[in-house]
DNA sequence: ATGGCTGTATTATGGCACTGATGCACCTCG
DNA sequence: CGAGGTGCATCAGTGCCATAATACAGCCAT
């Protein structure tokens, strides 16, 4: 009936990014660690070398990896806590008012839901 | 940094669709009421016709309003409790949990920001 | 009845985002 | 030097989105 923000028809190289995003933050991929290979997170992840390469792409821009040619891309240090303070910023600027007043539209408390979930 | 879920680049008449159906919730378009005629909401939000039906179209098919063809398009009785439940139930099971999920990796916490703003 | 308002169907077109295949430039290691 | 691993650039294809120009079908007040 609703066909709102489902991460399924979001564009894999944003599903993607967000996924790296997280691994950075959550420490998955450590601060100085190569990521995996364009080749081989395409492979793992059934998509295209050039769509990881694109999700690739924003974090270098940011300066969160640093690149070095035909070796590999590396986690800058410093890039967990850059990436989730940043991410924490854009996130409460531009997403959790919509969502809050959303929620209180549709008669949901943050509050509570906090709880169950 | 992000270009995660802004309702910027979201298509228009999915915008729209959003914008209506937060109006017939909040009772600007009371049940028994007709809604702008596609024309007149084009012209007033600089959009085309034609995507203005295109929003509407998800509402007949969801039975919420009811054509009268060469009149208008009138919001249904109990439309607005049922599109209430409805968006409730949705974002509940498909938008929360991701939306909790990352708040946590973020450091952030429902229960206090529902204080904030 | 007629002009003016409704929604709707048709067709065409331009733009843009996403995805994909291929090939090249670069580095490392044996 | 050469094989195999990197990232990256180029080109092409596909599909969705939005717009546009008409035209049609129905209702209603004047």
């Amino acid at each position: 009936m609703n066909a709102n923000r489902p991460s399924s028809n979001r564009p894999v190289y944003l599903k993607l990014r967000d996924q790296i995003a997280a691994a950075i933050i959550d420490g998955v991929y450590p601060e100085g660690a190569m990521l995996p290979s364009v080749r081989a997170l395409a492979a793992e992840q059934g998509a295209n070398p050039l769509t990881v390469a694109k999700a690739y792409q924003q974090f270098q821009n940011d300066g969160l990896v640093e690149v070095q040619r035909g070796v590999g891309m590396y986690v800058v240090r410093g890039a967990a806590e850059r990436l989730r303070s940043a991410e924490r910023e854009a996130f409460l600027r531009e997403e959790w008012p919509e969502i809050r007043s959303r929620m209180t539209r549709l008669g949901l408390d943050p509050a509570n839901l906090a709880v169950i979930s």
